[in-house]
DNA sequence: ATTTGTCATAAGCTGTACTTATTCCTGCGA
DNA sequence: TCGCAGGAATAAGTACAGCTTATGACAAAT
């Protein structure tokens, strides 16, 4: 096993620059001595002369030369091992994998993700989109860094911190834009429209119409809040969907969108991550300028949906 | 300035490769607190984490993984530092320089360098010719690593090995051939060809007839051996070769050999090199490699005289 | 012969980096 | 809910690596 260190490479770079034990040591801050048992001490354990040392000169050796061209390139790439950490310091830096739920993924990331790209230079980015439960199973597993789902998730092991909350809005056939919208409670008599199990969003509306989610649900599947809204358009019932969704979702169907009444339905958006991150300050930063960029994007649309 | 140690990378290493402290400092062969403090401090001289510490399990960040690549690398050229040195440790490595004066050079060196390159695989070679001061103060400067040179030289800085002696064999017209041959008090009647000022034969050749180097010379001056034959030939005079020479230049030329009777007059032919020089020893076989090879020459040129 | 430049050696001190023992935290099982 | 156990951090003590200053050795220059 080699036991050499670096303070010894340090100096013998040192010493071949110099050529002499009293400068190259002055350079190192340290006495003759010190220097003289350290260039000793490695040529001991190389078992070989790096310096030739002569009465009024001293001069590498061959093996000196060569060695010394290898010690530089090493004590660069030690230097900037220092620079690579320096660099990471503040911001973001090498890979970042985010998980996202599929209800919240198509809205947000075309935003956040030319956000980051922007704030972060040289960040590149992992997008991992599915459900709650996986996403919170990768994330303890270290194979994610954090993830945006609704809250609360409840875990002691993460943070979780809100980014926004968004309302539900309903959806329905467009011939039906002129009628009152329902109560709550009327919804599951009308044919309500949701995603397959396991979607987070569909649990959030059958709570919101009163219906415990481990009961059968006899209404039709979407696998897509896409394929709803289209469903929703050729007559087949009523949906709900994230304020989020509407502007893009809603763009090319003949559906009309209305809001509930007060208290009107929502869930809180947020960000996770696990308590032990290293990046906890920096994901936290990130969460602020995530939370800013969804209330710009729904500040657009609620303007765009008034003219 | 960095202060990153090269233990704390190994230690580093270890524990990526592990990811787990006690099983990391067992393969370092320390305990694991040791491994947990030099763990922290690299951390701290980084200024950043390494390693994302949870309670039932540790990972890296992802600084960590970029950096662990790095540092994998780094341990990989120091461990191959060592290996160097022991590749040169016995046998030349890498540049040898060698002096030789020109009255020995064109009938040595082709043996030497061929035998050099066949003993020393990746040895390269590099070979001066010049004159007996030069040589010696290119040695002494350290701008060469050893010389082939007539003995004796007399420097207290060099260590000088007689490699062989050669004896002096007079040169004379073809048509003298059955002459007796000369004392050598007589030569210097005779027209004596010699080399020109500052070559080292040309003063071993004077003072074998008796003259003074010093004393002023009304000879013809010859700039190479092979010269001064050519003039023997078309009847200038007569000449001294060394007796390794005469194969050579004597091939073409219509002139005749002949030994002096005892006691022949004759050089000692050795190496040279810095009493410091850390090649010393593998000088010291060379030496010997390059005297068994002037041996067998000389050896391979009478037989060939014979016949 | 003396001085000077230069590196090696000597002796002593200090701080680093180990050791073992203990504490702290957290997840797990009764 | 409470130990309990795994695993890392902290604490206290110790040994030695590596520094310092002082001195020696030696060749070159004067």
């Amino acid at each position: 096993m080699t036991n050499i260190t670096f303070k010894q490479l340090r100096y013998f770079e040192s010493l071949a620059r110099h050529t002499h034990f009293g400068r190259a040591a002055d350079a190192c801050a340290i006495s003759q001595p010190a220097l003289s048992m350290q260039i000793k001490e490695l040529e001991d354990e190389l078992g070989t002369t790096l310096i030739e040392r002569g009465a009024r000169q001293i001069r590498l050796t061959n093996f000196g030369e060569a060695f010394a061209l290898r010690v530089r390139d090493i004590l660069r790439s030690v230097d900037e091992l220092g620079e690579l950490a320096r660099a990471s310091q503040d911001g973001l830096v090498g890979r970042l994998r985010i998980g996202i739920i599929p209800t919240i993924a198509p809205y947000l990331l075309p935003t956040i993700i030319g956000k980051l790209n922007h704030v972060y230079k040289d960040l590149d980015i992992h997008v991992r989109e599915t459900l709650t439960p996986k996403l919170i199973q990768e994330l303890a597993d270290g194979r994610i860094d954090t993830a945006i789902v609704a809250l609360p998730v409840s875990e002691p092991s993460f943070t979780e911190v809100a980014l926004f909350e968004e309302n539900f809005m309903l959806v329905r056939s467009s011939k039906d834009a002129n009628k009152p919208v329902p109560e709550s409670e009327l919804l599951h008599e009308m044919r309500l429209l949701l995603l397959e199990e396991g979607h987070c969003f569909r649990d959030q509306a059958l709570s919101f119409c009163g219906v415990p989610s481990a009961r059968p649900w006899e209404g039709l599947d979407g696998s897509s809040l896409s394929t709803l809204v289209q469903m929703v358009g050729v007559g087949l019932g009523v949906t709900l969907l994230p304020e989020m969704a509407v502007a893009v979702e809603t763009r090319s169907a003949s559906v009309s969108v209305a809001s509930f009444k007060e208290p009107q339905p929502s869930r809180t958006i947020g960000m996770i991550w696990r308590k032990t991150s290293p990046l906890a300050a920096q994901l936290l930063r990130l969460s602020e300028l995530i939370g800013q960029s969804a209330i710009v994007l729904r500040n657009e649309h609620e303007q765009a949906s008034r003219n």
